[in-house]
DNA sequence: GCAAATTACTTAGCCTGCTAACTTAACCTT
DNA sequence: AAGGTTAAGTTAGCAGGCTAAGTAATTTGC
């Protein structure tokens, strides 16, 4: 009995990091069309919703650490999709704000979105999704602290 | 009613990545006690079942690329963790071995997993863990191809 | 039997992501 | 107003993980 229990789970955690795993992989060939890497596309996300945010509630919003933001806003910056701006009032802050190639991106990308949750859920019904939905936000909060 | 259901897989395809990501990052936590890094843990394990495995078979044992894999060995045998010997009947192919370190970790190391699911899986009923293992199982088969 | 294809692995060069330690600016506090 | 603390970012250095391209050994196919 206890044997069986402690298989099952070694199963799930196993199984959990192979599905994640595919998923960020089979995920990262989709935006490689549009040139963008894993990540990437999050921080864009936050962007086309609050332009001009600053890396501290960039940072905060994506769940990364402060080191991790500097690294892919430099990237961006590079790839020219957003420009650094230094705060008027508070010069610690930096703002971070979409160019034109960066806007233009929201669309394309909410498409590979669309077509990889499609991809993802193909066959699992309305009640098993907000099953799976709950247990994700059970373990979440399990993993706090 | 469109809207509604698009909003919940977008829901659920962030809180997948960032479950998963929490569930990465608090799992490496607790490897840094027997200075490990995540992803070794699961080379080491594959070495517990069988040792002496080609880098190949761990490759796809694991579901990484080769080049992964190589660099995970090399740093395995820089800790003392893990030695290489070239294959006497194919040169092409080399065996990973564990060190007597490397066999230490197997008891300290599963005590972590054990831990974690545990954590993890807190308050989650036996129904549910089995619905979620489904769950997990279809996506991930959604995802071949 | 020898050239061509395949296999096993490596190297180089990206990326995300982390921690530890640092800089600079702003805010208290006495 | 000087000195300490906190806050926002950065730098350095280390992991996993990937792709593309390369090397060397073994098969295969004519």
């Amino acid at each position: 009995m206890q044997r069986i229990e402690t298989m099952m789970e070694e199963e799930i955690r196993i199984l959990f990091a192979k599905t994640s795993a595919k998923m960020r992989k089979d995920y990262a060939d989709s935006l490689r069309e549009v040139n963008i890497y894993v990540g990437q596309d999050h921080l864009l996300w936050q962007l086309w919703r609050k332009d001009g945010a600053t890396q501290t509630e960039l940072s905060e919003l994506m769940g990364c650490e402060p080191p991790t933001l500097t690294n892919m806003v430099k990237k961006l910056e590079a790839y020219g999709l957003v420009t650094r701006k230094k705060d008027a009032s508070d010069a610690r802050v930096t703002r971070v704000f979409l160019t034109e190639k960066g806007s233009a991106l929201e669309y394309p990308i909410e498409e590979i979105w669309r077509n990889h949750q499609k991809k993802m859920l193909n066959g699992i019904s309305e009640e098993d999704r907000l099953t799976l939905k709950r247990l994700l936000l059970q373990i979440d909060n399990n993993l706090k602290i």
